[in-house]
This record gives structure tokens, C-alpha cells and sequence, in this order.
DNA sequence: GATTGACTCAATCAAGCGTTTGATTAAACT
DNA sequence: AGTTTAATCAAACGCTTGATTGAGTCAATC
């Protein structure tokens, strides 16, 4: 809590790299692997080849070692995302393609440039996690950008009324979550078919998805097509009408 | 370990409810609001006002009331699925529509019948938790439908080559547990103009959306679009590939 | 060369963890 | 009646947890 903000690290081991960061990035490895509550702080400096006193001292706190393990890499891709944006805004279309902004969006978080793939399985869990400094991390470090991207989204679907809008984007979150996480689940249902870890090939698939799906009909206001289907089809079985 | 398997609860608390399911009610509650290594069993019994040893009596260990509480809804959910999945079958459209398909394995899981927006928090933290006990799990639980459904949506795609299938079935995953996670973002963002923990209304907005991603373009085998949007719009980016 | 301040260390703390034990109850069977 | 069995209980087990302490290291500064 008392120690003083540092860019650059004062004291470098005989391997090149600071306690500090061999606490981070060995933070980041076994938060991303176990979770943030399934990975003590003695697995960590065990894996980090320092002591326990370190991390208190440099960050006050599990708490405190989670925030710089996530705001080290958050802070990049956040500013990525919005100079991708600027820069497709001044693309020759106007406004910018739908799959611009999206790509714009998803690149700098699951691309390898900020941490790859194993900070995008600590971020996935932290979305799975709802507690409450969770949340707050999630929100202070994010809010800003995703609602620039909301009014993106808005200017390329003028006719999409926002709830419509909202959940899509809210859908969009999803899928970019889970395929981060890299859960294995894809792998065991395909015989490997496809690979989830790397991130080029699903982003290569997850755009033109999501921006297919914001370009769908927006829904009337009384959904009744779910209970009609439901309540036709479920019921008996029957090949009614 | 050593406990007989039993369906009917024979001792039965003066709240009408037996030891056994006040333990899974708790946990489930608990360990879908902190996690399942965040919530202790002391936690658990105390919740559920029952001593410590009863859970190993009931369930062997920790992990044998996760699986236990997994277990209980789960399977319920996953025969209607199936039994949804056969009765769009049998509809008079042939194949069957996409989104009659997405509904099937959709709704069972995400309304209320089964152990409502608690269970879902818990299946959402799940899919986030990488570890190999729950991804064995939900193997155990999930892979036989989740197969048949990625037959049958080949059926209604038959032009869709099986990667892209693959992945957009991933999607639709992670569309899915992100809602059942019920984090909050969305709400965050939209000063609440749409509710996340309602059910009915999200399913009336994903499903749709779904569908109409899974009909999109196959791409093509060498996917230039996200490249080019990248090395075009982002100057200073180190240029790989 | 002494002092300072950033940093690391071994040792320790109270609290909490999952699990086990042996005794106790109450109903069921012989 | 006596025996067996399922179920619950208080208490403790050995271990790990995040956090703290105070002494020590060492390069830079005076």
C-alpha cells in the first residue's frame, strides 16, 4: 500500500529481470491456471524464486498483486483498442464496417502482443468471478472503452434499437470470454478439429459470427416466438399443424 | 465414498427438508456466489445448519458434494434437451429449423426449472474453472448432447464445413455461460435498460442472434480480412506474419 | 567511510482449511 | 428382548493460508 508507483525496476537479478516482475509474472501464470483463490501466495513465490515478505512489500497485498497483475496488461490493450478504433474510423468507409469495429475490439485483448494467452484466461476468470472487488476492478479499467465502442456500434446499426443493441454486445462479451478461458471444451468434442488456443484462427471465425449476428432483424417488443416454439414442441411430440 | 447411493431421503428435518438436501442447497447457493474455493464447508454447514462430518458422511469429500450438486440438476437438464432436440424433429419442418435446434439445447439450461439463475452462476463459474476435476465433469455431463446437437445443426447447416460448425458451436457456449454468469457488465454499461438475470428475455434475444450467426459465410480456408483491417489500420504495430 | 533508503530474508503469527475420530442417538430388523 | 444399521454430533487432527516482524544486505549518496 505505501510503496511508491515505479516504471522501471531498480533491482534486476542475475537473470535480467526484478523481483517485481518475477512476482507478476508468476502471478499471472498461476492466477490464470488456478485461479486467483486456488493459487496461494507461497505457490507464488515458490514459482517466482522469491519471499514471501516481497509481495507485501511491493504490493501490500494478495488483493493489491492481483490488481497490478491485471492492470499491467489491461492498461496496452485498452489504449490498442482505442487507436484501433480512431484508426478504422478514419477508414475510406462511413461509417466504419461493422466487422471493423468488432475486429477493433477483440484484436489487442486475444492477440499475443499483451500478456496471450495466459492473461486471457486470468481475464476470463475474473469475468466468471462476480465478486465484488473483481467487478470493480473489471470496471474501472474497462468501462470507458466498451461504451465508446457501444456508440461505434450504434453509428454502424442506426436502425438497431439499444436494448437489441445491448444484449448483442452483452453476447459479444461472451464469446469472447469463453474463448479466451480456452476451456478444452471445443477440443473434446471435435477430436481436435479445430484449436482453441490459438487465437488467430478463432478470431478469423468469431468476427464475421458476431458481426452477422449484430446485423440480424431487431426483435418485436412482446418475444413470443421462444414460448411458441417451446410450448408447440415440447408438449407431445406431436407433428401438430 | 462408502455411502449407498439413495434416492429417497429418509430422515427428514422438522422444516420438511433432509439433511442431505440442506447441504445441497447450500452449497449450491454458496459455491455459485463465491466460487467453489471460496466457499468453505464450514461455510456450507453453517448455511445450512447441519454439523461438518455430515457432508463427508453424505458425499465422501468436498468434491463429492460439488459433483453431487452438480449432478442433481444437471441431469434433468440434459434429458430435456434431448427430449426438446427430438420433438423439433419431428416438427413439420424438415430439417428442422436452426433456431428451433438453438432453443432446444438453450432454454433447459437457462430457465428456471432447473434450479434457476443459482445453478446457472455455478455451471458459468464451472466452464471458467479449467481444472481437470471439473472439466471432467462436465465431459461426464455434457458430451453426449452436446454432440447430438452439433448433429442435428449440421443437418440444418448440411453446406457448412465442420470447423466452422465448431466454432460457432463454441460461440454459442460461450454466449450461454456469459448470460448464465450474470456478471453485471451489462448493466454496468446501460444504466440497467435491459435485465441480464432475466431469462426469458435474454433467450429472446440470443437465440435469434445465434441463428442468425450460424447462417453466416463459411470463411475462407486462408483468412486474410482480420490481417489486412490490422497491418492497414494500426501504423506502428510490429508487423508479424 | 558512514549513512541512508530500497530491498530481501528466515521465522513466526493467528486464523482458517478439509478431513477424521469416537461417542451418541433413533429407528429397523431378528 | 437384543442386535444392527443409518445418521448426527462435538472435538480435534495436521496442514495451509495471508500477513507481519525485525534483522540483515547492498548500492548510492553525502
Amino acid at each position: 500500500m505505501a510503496v511508491t508507483a515505479q516504471n522501471v525496476d531498480p533491482a534486476v537479478d542475475a537473470r535480467g529481470k526484478s523481483t517485481r516482475t518475477r512476482i507478476l509474472d508468476s502471478a499471472e501464470y498461476l492466477f490464470s491456471e488456478n485461479g486467483v483463490n486456488g493459487a496461494s501466495l507461497r505457490t507464488v513465490v515458490a514459482h517466482a524464486g522469491v519471499n514471501t515478505a516481497a509481495v507485501h512489500y511491493h504490493f501490500g497485498s494478495k488483493n493489491g498483486l492481483l490488481e497490478a497483475v491485471f492492470a499491467r496488461r489491461i492498461v496496452p490493450i485498452a489504449e490498442e483498442r482505442l487507436k484501433m478504433l480512431a484508426a478504422c474510423r478514419e477508414s475510406e468507409d462511413r461509417p466504419p464496417l461493422l466487422h471493423q469495429i468488432v475486429s477493433a475490439f477483440l484484436e489487442p485483448g486475444m492477440r499475443g502482443s499483451h500478456g496471450g494467452a495466459t492473461f486471457a484466461r486470468l481475464r476470463a476468470r475474473m469475468a466468471a468471478d462476480a465478486s465484488d472487488e473483481t467487478r470493480a476492478l473489471l470496471a474501472k479499467y474497462f468501462d470507458h472503452s466498451s461504451g465508446l465502442f457501444l456508440q461505434a456500434l450504434a453509428g454502424a446499426l442506426p436502425h438497431l434499437p439499444p436494448r437489441d443493441l445491448h444484449w448483442r454486445f452483452h453476447f459479444l462479451l461472451g464469446t469472447m470470454v469463453y474463448t479466451m478461458a480456452n476451456t478444452g471444451r471445443l477440443q473434446a468434442l471435435t477430436d481436435s478439429a479445430c484449436d482453441p488456443s490459438d487465437m488467430d484462427a478463432a478470431l478469423a471465425y468469431l468476427v464475421p459470427f458476431l458481426a452477422q449476428g449484430f446485423e440480424s432483424d431487431s426483435i418485436p417488443e412482446a418475444p413470443i416466438s421462444i414460448a411458441t416454439v417451446r410450448n408447440k414442441d415440447i408438449s407431445k411430440s406431436t407433428g401438430e399443424s
